[in-house]
DNA sequence: CTCCCGATAT
DNA sequence: ATATCAGGAG
């Protein structure tokens, strides 16, 4: 897509998810980054309800290891992937306190290093913990960016590259959660709605639907 | 590429 | 019944 209405896109996009945000609840850079660890192939509303109940008691490093893998999966069930979450849950909280003094570390090359969290985890910490222009590219960002057209590629890696190449880098962060946004209410994966979509006359997906009907 | 995995929408 | 949900590791 051409860059003049990749920027008409993200204008759109604003003006139609103006409340768009982190939907993960937290309260400092810790507890969201045991929230994005345990928000893969889960809802975000399944993660708030789960930490609501979590950070009563376990909210910091020092208390979280506390837990054996056990009892902290325990916890976490309900979200998937409980075992593996629990155990990089564990890992990681080990080297924040071991490598980082207890602190969260505001660094890709650092973030990545620890167990269970990739660039996605990574870049929505950056982003909402720290203030960092940064593009998380999950399922939705993936699927969104694809269909639209205004960064394609087989890998997460891939798209968050061309979204960066293609959007201003002060607009990373809250292009980013239009996109969920978007992806959430309308261009979902299943059955998209892209008769109320704002920005279909724009969209590769939707205008080839459009050709093929011809 | 496969595996990890429970909850929910369709 | 099955696809999908703020992915990451082996």
């Amino acid at each position: 897509m051409k860059k003049e209405n990749i920027e008409e896109v993200i204008k759109i996009l604003s003006e139609t998810y103006p409340e768009a945000k982190c939907a993960l609840n937290f309260n400092s850079p810790y507890e969201l980054l045991v929230s994005t660890i345990l928000s893969a192939q889960c809802t975000d509303v399944r993660v708030n309800q789960v930490t609501e109940e979590l950070y009563k008691e376990y909210n910091t490093p020092e208390k979280v290891i506390s837990l054996t893998e056990e009892e902290l999966g325990e916890k976490i069930r309900s979200c998937g992937f409980y075992k593996n979450k629990s155990k990089n849950i564990l890992g990681a909280t080990r080297t924040i306190l071991k490598e980082h003094n207890g602190e969260v570390p505001n660094t890709m090359e650092e973030l990545i290093k620890l167990p269970g969290v990739g660039r996605k985890t990574a870049n929505v910490v950056l982003s909402n913990a720290f203030g960092v222009p940064a593009i998380a590219v999950d399922t939705h960002v993936f699927r969104v960016s694809n269909r639209l057209g205004i960064s394609k590629g087989n890998t997460p890696d891939a798209v968050e590259k061309g979204l960066m190449e293609n959007i201003p880098r002060d607009m990373w962060s809250d292009t980013h959660h239009y996109l969920i946004w978007h992806g959430r209410q309308i261009c979902k994966a299943r059955r998209p709605n892209c008769d109320n979509c704002p920005v279909a006359p724009y969209c590769e997906f939707f205008n080839n639907l459009v050709e093929e009907k011809k």
